[in-house]
DNA sequence: GATTAGCACTCGGCACCGTTGACTGCTAAG
DNA sequence: CTTAGCAGTCAACGGTGCCGAGTGCTAATC
């Protein structure tokens, strides 16, 4: 273990992340000095960058650059140095605002998030819409398309609407609605294991497999509903401006498996979680930080939402952001949008 | 207007623009006589080449270069030289084979009309599901979520459903599934601007303003369902290799609006429609064609599937492809797929 | 008249190179 | 511990010259 950092230290640690972010070239002394610390030479803190750069906060791109941040110094930013920023009253209020204007609709609800969050940053952005934990069924339905085809309408606890065709052997239409009542009667609030365990002794097996399969659909089905945007950010970054950097980082950011994995962890937590470079699970996005925030109900019913960029982002901004839209989510979720 | 092409130069022609598709490079006249044309010197292609260059299907990047096709090239080359090319029985068979796995899951369908063609074309893929010219409503749910909050549910006649959440004051929920099943004999098979005209005459029209706007939301709603995927293939791309040429096209492609003007002419149209360069109408995708094919009724329940990639695109694989898709979402939609 | 060989010409790309300037690390003095 | 001073390092930049690919033209040939 190094030593703890001198308050001196940690100042100039602090400065050069901040500068780093904003103007993307390594940070000479002269600029800390100039911009930061007035009142000692280069000199110290050429010293001081040196120790920081032993205890692994910083990296040297070559002899005649200035300092980069290294991800063990994102870390210790996130961690110490950031402090807990807020957005101010009237970027809470612009955010706010633009939530009441689709306050019925559940799907804007999400869109609205990502746009917001992507706009402000101007960064990619990923979104879950609220999916449960195990889902139950609230209400089924049973509408004839055409004959012999019928669509199967699911609505679930959390308010999820999930349909599928399928085929039926020409049965009369009139039964149709009394199955559905009689479904929803028999399987109302239960889920997808509790059906199939019904199922198993019952003699229309069939739909009943496919309702569960519905149910299930919702557990994993995030990959479904995953969207992720604002991925032309990425090729504005200076750090991906060839092609040849951004495409596997695009094409990983386009999978919704391998965000999956990335965002695995949330659905247990709660509050802002960020993953910076190395730390990430996934190899291709080792350049990348996200910085994540969970709403809703931890186990139940909860989403997710959340910036993704190069390791150089404004975590000051991004953090504040992230919790604050998905504070707005998980109050939208409870049904309290004052 | 020019003379027409002479048959040797519509050859030169069309070897000129398949080996430039392939290799991304000038295609010089020692190419063409080495690969396509061994019967004749180099000097006589040289000078057909001027011919086409004078007739402007060719472009000439300097002095010491070999030719490009032009967006007039690639015209006349869809237009009479491709011929039109069918995908062979295998690959039929393969698409086929991928669509028959999933039959019944309309989100599905569109889903892997998407993946089919972008990972059998390495470029972007725009989707869009059926959508009905003037939607209808097929049936009406309400679902109590919580105590004053209803969940409408809207299934239009062409399968899609929308959803959306809204307050109520404190009714007995009793009520709910009588209004729902009241209001669904009202207005079974009624569009937006027949439910607007009744709700004029009625008391409780906020809700029926609701249903009608659901409605409204599908024509419209292609901005909502409008996917595309594969971005990060334009990164793979050659002539979009750093970012700054990268970052518009990218962004105009997330944009649903841009991409919404890009396919407004379709949803009139039948079959395979080809744009190149600059007869796009988007400014930002002058160096893109895009080659898009529609599926459903015209007028009626539509929708559209293509891809999108520089100028420089295999039209050859692209329009046989895309054609077979379409044709194959045609028959899912008829229900007749066998 | 169409084709072709031959040749001069053009021009982008590349490697090379010295210069510049931005920073650092070190040392020795304050 | 701090600082001034200085030598050392290295990326970036602009200039130069060469190479080679590929053309256009001309004159000879079929």
């Amino acid at each position: 273990m190094e030593e703890a950092l001198t308050p001196r230290q940690s100042r100039i640690l602090k400065h050069i992340i901040e500068e780093y972010v904003v103007t993307a070239t390594p940070v000479s002394s002269e600029a800390v000095v100039r911009r930061y610390e007035p009142h000692v030479s280069s000199a110290t803190v050429r010293n001081e960058m040196a120790t920081l750069q032993d205890g692994g906060f910083l990296q040297h791109p070559h002899a005649s650059a200035g300092r980069v941040p290294s991800d063990v110094g994102y870390r210790h930013y996130v961690q110490y140095l950031m402090g807990d920023a807020h957005l101010s009253q009237t970027e809470e209020r612009t955010v706010l605002h633009q939530f009441h204007q689709v306050e019925g609709d559940i799907a804007e609800w999400i869109h609205l998030a990502a746009a917001v969050l992507s706009s402000s940053m101007q960064m990619p952005v990923v979104a879950i819409p609220p999916v449960a934990h195990v889902s139950r069924l609230r209400r089924l339905d049973l509408v004839e398309m055409s004959p012999g085809t019928v669509l199967v309408v699911v609505i679930t606890w959390s308010g999820t609407v999930r349909q599928q065709l399928i085929r039926v052997e020409g049965e009369p239409s009139t039964t149709l609605n009394q199955l559905a009542e009689h479904l929803n009667e028999a399987f109302w609030e239960q889920s997808a294991a509790d059906i199939r365990v019904i199922a198993a002794g019952w003699s229309d097996a069939g739909i009943l497999e496919m309702i569960a399969h519905l149910l299930d659909d919702e557990d994993r089905g995030q990959a479904a509903n995953l969207r992720i945007e604002g991925l032309s950010y990425m090729a504005g970054q200076p750090e991906f401006g060839t092609g040849d950097r951004l495409q596997p980082i695009v094409e990983t950011l386009e999978r919704p498996r391998t965000l999956e994995a990335l965002l695995e962890p949330l659905f247990q937590a709660h509050g802002v979680y960020i993953s910076i470079g190395q730390e990430q699970p996934v190899e291709a996005l080792r350049e990348c930080s996200v910085v994540l925030g969970t709403y809703g109900r931890p186990g139940d019913i909860s989403g997710v939402v959340g910036v993704i960029g190069p390791t150089r982002l404004p975590y000051w901004r991004a953090v504040p952001l992230v919790e604050y839209v998905a504070y707005v989510l998980d109050r939208l979720l409870e049904g309290t949008l004052v």
